[in-house]
DNA sequence: TTGAAAGCGCTAACAT
DNA sequence: ATGTTAGCGCTTTCAA
């Protein structure tokens, strides 16, 4: 293995100074030994190992990132934006996958730690409302992305304000005339699902108009649940006119549902998502949705995390991140 | 910060004798020392610094995973299985997003070797048919996945037959009647799409049948190509039957076109997709497309690379991953 | 502008 | 079963 004495040798020159060339010190170094240096590193393939460096300087340029997991269609573009923003800035991301369990968090937590990461995103297990005090004290930055953490500092979250998302959503609905909106929510102990349906409550509220009966189902995030939902809430009843989904997996579930039983999106039973992920531009007809600007939460997350690791304070930034309602085809 | 060092001295063992309990060395170690020792490194929260080990182990536990972009719905299942099968193992993943550039996975490959991982995994960028020298010659074991990668060991890849798949579809079609079928290639420089429509000709060849006038056409993997193309050929011509798509996402495109045309999916024309991205099976009507076993791509590849990292030898599968026909709601 | 040398936190070989 | 010590490849004083 070539190694910066190597080329420090067939340089005739200090690893001191080998090093200051790869480092890009910059006056440190006459013009004529850097190009020789340069050249000879060249010819040699010599690849700096930043293990040892890290060892010394102590910093990895390497970030975490977990989240419950990159296969659900929220997620990807989140993660692009964290990538997007750490390669620009020359960090590098390791993913983990928590599905949602704590003890899974925090073995990955344990792990990057020992990774000496400089630094962790987290979109935390449902379960999770608090950080353990280990990591809250440790050395290592950590910023919230998409859900809230208690004891975590306000500018280290990046949360949209999912409550004025669905507000957005009920108040046009109700003024389109729909009146019988069934909300299918996502597990309701989860702070974004109660945001969702509180906005849901508001917009009934500020409009004067009383909510049908048993107009909330909590359940999970999915399209499976969606689907067994709505299937058995249409069995029963045929008041709906509309359902509001806790994201757009459950609405596609609904979909699914209305295809199956003759139905049309829509003209018989309207569906809004929440999210805003790839299908829902895609499917037809094309799902009414919240969009939750998931990229740029991801890349906001990366540049809050980073600058704190640079610059150890948290941006405050003036502009929120909004969710957007999004009309499309699946309401009239 | 706490250091092997100081758990040695608070415990009055030795550092080797610390070591020896964190990397749990059987028969090295009394209980009682054991015990000791692991009280106080709870006690003083004292995580081991794996950057440190790294430098003499000479291995970091790590591997890079380099794709397109996490954003295809495609890729996402593939770096689940991938995280999966590395974190079973104790590894981590390291996420570089190339979107498709030669350049931009270059300056990962470089990043990752300076990193120091253990092996790489890469789904190859359209333009790279081949490994630079160096990374060949490097120490990094490389593991090719979805893209052949002509100098690598054929062991070292993870693909599945292309041709194959497509083949089953069009055999299919055939059979139901369909003769008027329209190609929608990706980018036919890739290998992937020059396989996927070859077996579109066999298929046809096998049957003795003649492919209709101007049946390919060749594009990009994304919905918008899908949509613009299929509008395009729809306006030319009307005597096609069914259009045999690249990608799903293609086939999605081609969905709008016929949504926006009035056209109803299978009963005017039917649509064949490939990959069986999560959205098939969730628009209406479900699309036909042939299954690539993408997080088992993912998984395999991790097994695979992880192997070779430890044995030094490829594994040698018996069963290879096939792509397989999923027939739905498109055709009839 | 360059070099010598200490030391980052750990493991492994060897000795006891 | 435990300790001593060299050394992994680099950066960073400090001195020249």
């Amino acid at each position: 293995m070539v190694t910066i004495n190597h080329i420090a040798k067939l340089a005739g020159v200090s690893t001191a100074t080998v090093s200051n060339v790869i480092n890009n010190k910059l006056g440190k170094i006459s013009d004529g030994t850097r190009d020789r240096v340069l050249q000879i590193i060249k010819e040699e393939g010599y690849i700096p190992n930043r293990v040892a460096s890290s060892m010394v300087t102590k910093q990895t340029k390497t970030i975490g990132l977990i989240i419950p997991d990159i296969s659900n269609p929220f997620f990807p573009d989140l993660a692009r934006g964290v990538e997007d923003f750490a390669s620009e800035n020359d960090y590098t991301v390791i993913l983990c996958n928590s599905d949602n369990k704590l003890d899974k968090e925090e073995t990955y937590i344990e792990m990057l730690q020992e990774k000496m990461v400089d630094g962790i995103i987290i979109a935390a297990s449902r379960s999770r409302t608090t950080v353990s005090g280990e990591l809250l004290n440790s050395r290592v930055p950590i910023v919230s992305i998409d859900r809230k953490i208690a004891e975590l500092d306000d500018d280290a979250q990046v949360i949209v304000d999912n409550e004025e998302g669905v507000f957005q959503a009920v108040t046009y609905l109700l003024k389109k005339g729909y009146r019988n909106i069934c909300h299918l929510s996502g597990p309701i102990e989860l702070k974004t699902a109660k945001d969702r349906y509180s906005g849901f409550l508001r917009a009934y509220k500020e409009a004067g108009i009383e909510p049908m009966a048993s107009h909330l189902h909590a359940g999970s995030y999915t399209t499976d649940w969606g689907y067994e939902i709505s299937s058995q809430i249409l069995s029963n009843r045929t008041d709906i006119d509309c359902f509001t989904c806790g994201n757009d997996l459950i609405a596609l579930g609904v979909y699914r549902t209305l295809h199956e039983r003759g139905l049309k999106v829509a003209e018989d039973i309207a569906v809004v998502g929440y999210d805003d992920i790839y299908v829902s531009n895609v499917v037809s007809p094309g799902l009414t949705t919240i969009r939750q600007p998931s990229y740029q939460m991801g890349y906001r997350a990366a540049e809050t995390l980073i600058n704190k690791i640079r610059t150890g304070q948290f941006i405050k930034y003036t502009l929120p991140l909004r969710a957007e309602l999004i009309i499309r085809e699946s309401t009239k």
